[in-house]
RNA sequence: GGAGAGGUGGCUGAGUGGUCUAAAGCAGGGCUUUGCUAAAGCCCCGUAGGGCUAAAACUCUACCGAGGGUUCGAAUCCCUCCCUCUCCGCCA
C-alpha cells in the first residue's frame, strides 16, 4: 500500500510511476475518492464533536429535569443523523481503501524502463552455460527418472504436479534444503520453522488476498490457506508490531513446502520439475531500516548467488524492468539457473525490495530514536533457493555419459555419495 | 469437543452507563539537589487519521480483543466471533 499522503501531495510522481510500471489503474478516480472520503470524514467528525459537547453538558445536569429532557430530544436528532452519515462514511472509506490498495508500489529510480520480460537487463552471468554438453537431456528424459521422481503416482494419489520423490531423489531434496539452511545461517539468517497454513488476515497483509485468491489452496471449514511461500507467515510474524530499532536489520530464513495452484500454466513451462503445485523452498527475509534497504538488497542477492556458486551451477542475474516488476516490488533481481538439457534458464530466486509497501499494509514498524515515533520498516525477501528447479539444473548439467549425475561437492556431506544413480 | 474464568496503554493493574486517554505502580525521557554511585523531588511520556501550517504549535475524531446492537451518551449493558487460562474428554 502506498502512503496516502503521497497521492495528495505529489500526484504527478505517483502518476508517472504508475505509467512506468504499466499497470492499468484509474489514478484520477482514486484521487477523487480521496477527496470524497475526507469530506465525508469531516462531516461525521463535526457531528460527533457536537454530540460529545452535548454529552459533557448533560453529565452536569440533574437527570429528569425539563432542561435535561430537552437536550435528550435535541440530541436524538443529531444522533440519528450521525449514524446515517457514518454508514455513508464507511462505504466511502472502504471504496477509498480498495482504491489505494489497487495502486502499485513505485519503482526505484535505478529500475530500467520497459514493459516486457525481454527488456529485463542481464546484470551478470556466472559460469559457462554455453559449454557443450553433448549428452545433456531434459531431466524428464533421463533414463530411470521416474524411479526417483514419480509423477504418475503423485497424480494418482493427489493430482498433477504433486510428485513423489523417492530414494536418492528424496535424499537429494533433503540435502539441498539442509545445505541452503546451513549456508543461510552462516550468512546471518536465523532459521524459522513457521506454520504452513495462514489465516485470511495474514494472506491479506502480504497481498495474496484479495487478488490472488485463486492461486492458493484453501481449507474448509476453517478457511486457512496453504502458504504459497514462506514469505507469508514470515512477514506476518511482526504484523502490527513495533520492532526495537537496535534489532534492525532482522534477518531470517525458513524452509517450507510451498503450495500453488498455478491456474493457467501450461506446456513446457510445467514439464517435470519446472513447475509444481507443491515444492520445497528456503526463503530469506529481512526487516531493515529504511535508509539501509538498497544496500541490504544487494547483500540479499549476493547471499542467494553464493548458493548457486557453491553448487557450481551457471546462472544469470536479471534486473527486472519496471513493467515486469510485481505489484508490490520497488526493485527486483531474478536469479536464473541454466538447465543444459532444456537449454533454458529457470528462475530459482527472486530478490526484492518492497520498501514500506508491505510494511504499511502489515503495520510493521520500528521506533525511531531520531523522531521518537514509530516508522515503517522496509521489507525484503528472496528465495534461497527454490529446490525443484535447482534439482532440475543439477540433473541436467551434471548428467554423465553413463547416465549417472555428479553431485556438487558442496552437497557431498549432505548427500553422502559422489553420484546419483537412476538404476 | 464439553464446562468455567478472563481479554484495559511498553508491562502490571483499577475502573460496571455520563467531563475516561482512562487511576495507581513499573519501565522510559527531561530537569533539580549531590564529589561519584545511589537516592529523593518535580515534570514529560499511546497510536492512527482529519483540519490548519512551509513545518510546527494548535485543534478535531477514533481506538479499552474483533464486529454488531441498546442508549441522548458505552471500557462499563446485550448478541456473535476470536484468543488466553483452568478443569474434563480425545490424541500424535
Amino acid at each position: 500500500m502506498l502512503d496516502p499522503k503521497l497521492l495528495r501531495e505529489t500526484p504527478d510522481v505517483v502518476r508517472a510511476a504508475i505509467a512506468k510500471k504499466r499497470i492499468d489503474v484509474d489514478f484520477e478516480a482514486v484521487l477523487a475518492l480521496d477527496v470524497a472520503w475526507r469530506a465525508s470524514l469531516q462531516e461525521v467528525e463535526t457531528l460527533r464533536s457536537h454530540q460529545k459537547a452535548a454529552n459533557n453538558e448533560m453529565a452536569k445536569l440533574p437527570k429528569g429535569t425539563p432542561e435535561f429532557m430537552a437536550k435528550v430530544a435535541e440530541m436524538k436528532n443529531v444522533s440519528g443523523l450521525a449514524k446515517e452519515r457514518e454508514v455513508g462514511l464507511k462505504e466511502t472509506e472502504e471504496k477509498w481503501r480498495q482504491a489505494v490498495l489497487s495502486l502499485p508500489n513505485l519503482p526505484h529510480t535505478s529500475v530500467p524502463d520497459g514493459h516486457s520480460p525481454e527488456e529485463n537487463k542481464v546484470q551478470s552471468l556466472y559460469g559457462s552455460h554455453e559449454a557443450p554438453r553433448p549428452h545433456a537431456l531434459p531431466h524428464w528424459d533421463i533414463p530411470g527418472f521416474s524411479r526417483l521422481f514419480d509423477f504418475e503416482r503423485g497424480a494418482k494419489v493427489t493430482g498433477a504436479g504433486f510428485p513423489f520423490f523417492i530414494g536418492e531423489g528424496a535424499r537429494l531434496v533433503r540435502a539441498l534444503v539442509h545445505f541452503f539452511l546451513d549456508e543461510n545461517a552462516k550468512a546471518g539468517y536465523v532459521e524459522v520453522s513457521p506454520p504452513i497454513f495462514v489465516n485470511a488476515a495474514s494472506a491479506t497483509a502480504t497481498g495474496q488476498l484479495p487478488d490472488k485468491e485463486g492461486q492458493m489452496y484453501e481449507t474448509t471449514p476453517d478457511r486457512l490457506f496453504a502458504v504459497p511461500t514462506a514469505e507469508v507467515p514470515l512477514t506476518n510474524f511482526f504484523r502490527d508490531e513495533i520492532i526495537d530499532e537496535a534489532a534492525l536489520p532482522v534477518c531470517r530464513c525458513a524452509y517450507t513446502p510451498c503450495f500453488r495452484r498455478e491456474a493457467g500454466s501450461y506446456g513446457k513451462e510445467v514439464r517435470g520439475l519446472n513447475r509444481l503445485h507443491q515444492f520445497d523452498k528456503v526463503e530469506m527475509l529481512k526487516w531493515v531500516h529504511p535508509t539501509a534497504s538498497y544496500d541490504e538488497l544487494e547483500k540479499l542477492r549476493g547471499d542467494a548467488e553464493r548458493l548457486l556458486q557453491k553448487l557450481e551451477l551457471p546462472y544469470r542475474v536479471l534486473l527486472m524492468c519496471a513493467g515486469d516488476l510485481g505489484f508490490a516490488q520497488a526493485k527486483k533481481y531474478d536469479l536464473e539457473v541454466w538447465a543444459a538439457g532444456q537449454k533454458r534458464w529457470l528462475e530459482v530466486s527472486s530478490c526484492s525490495n518492497f520498501e514500506a509497501f508491505q510494511a504499511r499494509r502489515a503495520q510493521i514498524r520500528f521506533r525511531s530514536k531520531d523522531s521518537g515515533r514509530p516508522e515503517l520498516v522496509h521489507t525484503l525477501n528472496g528465495s534461497g533457493l527454490a529446490v525443484p528447479r535447482v534439482l532440475a539444473a543439477i540433473l541436467e548439467n551434471n548428467l554423465q555419459p553413463d547416465g549417472r549425475v555428479k553431485i556438487p561437492s558442496a552437497l557431498l556431506s549432505y548427500f553422502g555419495k559422489d553420484y546419483l544413480s537412476f538404476v
